[in-house]
DNA sequence: CTTCTAAATTTGTATTAACAAATTTTGTCT
DNA sequence: AGACAAAATTTGTTAATACAAATTTAGAAG
């Protein structure tokens, strides 16, 4: 009976592909010097479209979700990826934006990560991939 | 078109169903004291029923692929849960044994992980299931 | 407006992981 | 056996993360 460790094999299974991914991003992202979780609050600053965002916009939309994104946003201010700032009508709200160095590093990686991401998933057609982002939606939009 | 950010989504999905399954393991296992890491070193060297391991044995199989397991095990050793022994035959290689007490602690974290795995994946049929693992193991076992 | 409570954010500390360099081991060839 | 090259392992150092406690902020109630 296949079926006795059939959940034991199929969350193994998704933290594997999930180490194979970060693995396959991370190289990209690397020469960049950023890491997956900078790049990734750096696409969901980019996707606010000039919004601001408040830590805890950042932090819901993140994938890993840490306990710290304070010191994750720090380092992206340091290398000024990212800018904090004090809103003018209410002056204890701050509000975290992308700078333009930031989204010039985006459109630089954009093409490469795409290709990353296809690289990984080269093992599946399109419908198996259709497929696929079905049933792990299932997952993880659940809670 | 919902084909153009397919593989994008696909890839997060993933990123997103790893984190989850992390989340969940490392509750589990948190009032054990242990890492996820640390407990899938110790379930490798259960499977291996007393034949022992060397590193790079433990290091193929593992889910995490890291640079320092050298480190990692010393941490088990720490805990008592595992132990290095020097070859009677051959005295330069080092094998690595599970501990009775890392075999205790295995079992008494068994049912509580293969509850926390079908929790995982609550959201999905035992077809479905089946279905996912056949298309994540396409992923993983590529390469 | 002040007070209170809950949520959000920051900070200090300890643990873990990444990276690179150094060392040790393995196996092959002479 | 001895020497060498390649692979594996360990170690030092730096960076990232987890965890808990402390602080700050937001919003409700009086």
């Amino acid at each position: 009976m296949e079926n006795l460790d059939l959940a034991k094999n199929t969350v193994v299974g998704i933290l594997k592909a999930g180490c194979k991914a970060e693995e396959f991003l991370g190289n990209t992202l690397k020469p960049f010097k950023i890491s997956l979780q900078q790049f990734n609050v750096l696409r969901i600053l980019r996707g606010r479209k000039g919004i601001p965002a408040n830590l805890q916009t950042v932090q819901k939309r993140m994938i890993h979700k840490m306990s710290n994104t304070t010191r994750l946003i720090d380092k992206l201010i340091d290398k000024k990826l990212v800018k904090r700032k004090i809103c003018k009508d209410n002056r204890r709200k701050i509000e975290i934006f992308i700078t333009q160095e930031g989204l010039n590093l985006l459109s630089q990686l954009d093409a490469l990560i795409q290709k990353t991401e296809a690289e990984t998933l080269v093992p599946l057609s399109l419908e198996e991939q259709k497929n696929l982002r079905h049933l792990i939606n299932k997952i993880t939009l659940s809670r």
